[in-house]
DNA sequence: TTGTAGGCGTTATCAA
DNA sequence: TTGATAACGCCTACAA
């Protein structure tokens, strides 16, 4: 009976636990979400909130978080989540937990505080990077910083002691964005460079090559620029190479990758990597926690969590 | 009571049900899922398979299908499938479709007859383009063997007389690229060219060189390629950079435009374009026509279904 | 070690 | 025009 598919195996024969199971398998059949939802007050749904960037991979990083939460009984479904343009920017999403009343939701860094608040308050657990493990809400992604932080700490290496970073037009105030510039800025501290310029680059050739223009025009010595993401960097490359500016002398350029593409043009992309296998330790480690389950394998402490794809234009 | 939260309102006098409005606003009242989907059989999600190719913009899909049918009382989820190295290959959207029991599945077109067939028979709603309205089941996208048709077209307009199919390796038995090959090969039959040749194209520079140095070997005429995606295009347009191949003289090569970056690079790529709104408006249709709703404006009939964007690779 | 009954929130049916 | 009640499938507490 239900008892048997749920954790209460011990209480009976292992004869009957197999006959169970059993016929369970031969039925097909498959507990309801409703039924269990209804007595539990809650379902074994975990959300999982895609954020509004073309990420390294989303299929990848739903395929770990799946693989961890269906040992563990869950069901995973992603949200999309949007950007603008409609009544309050999250309602689908708060339809979507009150409706679903989800064991849980994974925000990847994309979702605001108050969002998550809001969501927590429903009583859904809510994992996020940006949430320690019982640390305080104010934490931040520590993988975004250190991206910032790879990138400027190769620019610097290079030779650029004049960085800027180039946030995706339009999405400068997107918590990675924030986030990636802050490391840049830290670094920047640290080596007594300036802070970095703000750069808003837009994904068509002439919007980027105005704001490689403006940024150049007055400047005679070399400036290294990062990049929110391989695209940007792609747009800043291709700008240069048609205002005749060079790349890596006068200007040097490291995206984020996020895509083959970077590495299949001419000149090849230098670009940082965080390896999303990291990134999701520590949503993995929560999920762990929350639920209880084997913990993922702990990084080696000096484990690289961001590396530099060395291309051609640093 | 729970009659005038649903439908039935039109059976009590309006100030009860003012009454019971109130109230239930008052007390958050929010109706459950669960209860819901216990009582009908069936929950008011509807799941939206997201395909395993980056597509020109899944939030963009997501927003106009989600806007559709939340109209309807409908709530929306995507399932993301995930390619190979499962057990099953759709397992997990099996258990999916059992545990939600969802009103709907929305295809886009990656998954095979077979699965669709078969979360059909646990009577679940099954959206696809592949499926008419009420028509066989073995149409044809028509989007996608439009879009070959139209990069064929234009090829042979640019006056390539050999043309050649790129499929991205280790995709070449996707729906999408098996019908976009059917288009061009359908242009070629019509022009009284030989059919065109087959490529498996992986992202990486080297891979690339060598798929394009083997199709140019042995040839003396200009052959026109068209490509699953830009990023294949792009690909293929450096591979022929780096071994002193012309383009778009020795080779043309037109894209499937899947995202800006095909605009940025230099030389800019030619690429065919299907308008999402058009390939959704089947989908959409679909879903008025299976819940009752809106139908979307019909497209003027001369629409541009595919267009092209003439870039410097051809 | 096993079976049973009650309740979760909604819908639908039937009685008042 | 209303109110009561029996499912729906699952979980859990309690009885056998």
């Amino acid at each position: 009976m239900s008892h048997i598919l749920n954790g209460q195996v011990e209480r009976f024969t292992t004869e009957t636990v197999d006959k169970v199971r059993q016929a369970a398998v031969e039925l097909g059949y498959v507990r309801s979400a409703a039924g269990r939802a209804l007595a539990m007050g809650r379902s074994d749904f975990v959300i999982l909130v895609a954020p509004p960037t073309t990420l390294t991979n989303l299929r990848d990083i739903v395929d770990v978080v799946s693989a961890d939460l269906e040992k563990l009984g869950f069901n995973v479904v992603v949200h999309v989540h949007h950007l603008e343009g409609f009544p309050t920017p999250s309602a689908r999403l708060y339809h979507l937990v009150e409706a679903l009343r989800p064991a849980g939701l994974i925000d990847l860094g994309s979702l605001s505080e108050e969002d998550l608040l809001a969501v927590e308050r429903t009583g859904c657990q809510v994992l996020s990077p940006t949430i320690g493990t019982g640390g305080p809400r104010t934490a931040r992604d520590e993988l975004s910083v250190a991206i910032g932080r790879a990138q400027a700490h190769h620019l610097h290496l290079r030779g650029y002691r004049e960085l800027a970073y180039a946030f995706l037009a339009g999405r400068r105030d997107s918590t990675w964005g924030r986030e990636r510039m802050s490391g840049v800025a830290e670094v920047c501290a640290q080596r007594g460079l300036a802070p970095p310029e703000h750069l808003d680059v837009p994904l068509d050739a002439v919007g980027a090559r105005s704001v490689l223009g403006a940024l150049l025009g007055q400047r005679s010595t070399p400036v290294g620029v990062a990049c929110y993401s391989d695209e940007v960097a792609i747009a800043l490359v291709f700008a240069a190479a048609s205002i005749g500016v060079q790349v890596p002398r006068d200007v040097g350029i490291i995206g984020l990758y996020n895509g083959p593409v970077g590495q299949l043009v001419s000149p090849r992309l230098t670009s940082a990597y965080g390896d999303f296998r990291v990134s999701l330790g520590g949503i993995r480690r929560a999920i762990a926690e929350t639920y209880g389950g084997a913990l993922p394998p702990v990084q080696p402490p000096g484990a690289q969590v961001v590396s530099v794809l060395e291309g051609e234009t640093t």
